[in-house]
DNA sequence: GATGAAAACTTTATAAG
DNA sequence: CTTATAAAGTTTTCATC
């Protein structure tokens, strides 16, 4: 059931960090980063790309900038709570350009969902001219976030 | 209040859609994904990232192959609402390799994390040996992810 | 594993239409 | 804005210790 991966050692988790934090790091700053040879660390990183360990390199971009400074953490519960009715929902929130993330969940709510807009002004915009215009919600909570104190793409190794 | 941001163009909008997707992009070949000149892309890229548009370029890892398949949604209601209590909660939880997110937010809980664990065994393991351990806490509630239905690092242009 | 080296490509800067 | 050019640096492959 579980593929089988290989160990990952050291010099493999230094790599990851590095790049997690810097993807544009030429092979020889990162060899000399993490204290390999250049050919050493090139084969690594190439291997851990082909394995899937690194699953790819994006842009990071300034939501504030952007005019979505705020998150808002929604749960959502339906009117109906069948398969058909889950995914759609689920499907539609993914074509909405302010949310981030949506998972489905186990618990009193069907989904948690995280949200980017521009103040509270922007939230109700949200609400009323996206979410809102979603058929099947029965009920819905929503939490500004006040301050963040962690936020990483990705675990680190 | 607000900084006075330049307005974006379409181009700079196709720019850091393309660099969101692959950040590995050279610069011939995002010129002519975005349909523009060598040249001018170039000029674009670096004014996106010098004018803080693009905060940076990261590696993403894959969470499965690193033995944290699942995604965990937690709010955590604290005994003291105080400044100081709340700030220390958050410091903590930053430290934790298995939190992903967290927001102190306004509602019914004064934190709401993302914690990356492997399966409910790793979750118990989580709470028992790390969150527990952190002082503080009156009440917690988690959901466990069921499927994910989206999930972007940073808001779509 | 390490080191060296060569070819192809990329980055960065600059000049000119 | 474009096209063109050029030096410096990087990627990628490959041979050898």
């Amino acid at each position: 059931m579980s593929p089988k991966n290989r160990a990952l050692d050291n010099q493999d988790r230094r790599i990851m960090r590095a790049l997690q934090k810097n993807a544009r790091l030429s092979n020889a700053e990162l060899a000399e980063l993490v204290g390999m040879s250049t050919t050493a660390c090139w084969n690594r990183t190439r291997q851990l790309e082909n394995e899937g360990y690194i699953r790819g390199y994006v842009a990071l971009l300034d939501q504030q900038k952007l005019g979505f400074a705020d998150i808002v953490l929604l749960e959502v519960t339906l009117d109906r709570h069948d398969d058909d009715a889950l995914a759609r929902f689920g499907a539609e929130l993914a074509t909405l350009t302010e949310v981030l993330e949506a998972y489905l969940v186990s618990g009193d709510y069907d989904y948690l969902v995280k949200v980017a807009v521009d103040g509270t002004a922007g939230y109700e915009r949200f609400l009323r001219e996206k979410l809102y215009k979603i058929a099947g919600i029965r009920h819905s909570r929503s939490m500004f976030a006040l301050r963040c104190m962690k936020s990483i793409p990705s675990v680190q190794v």
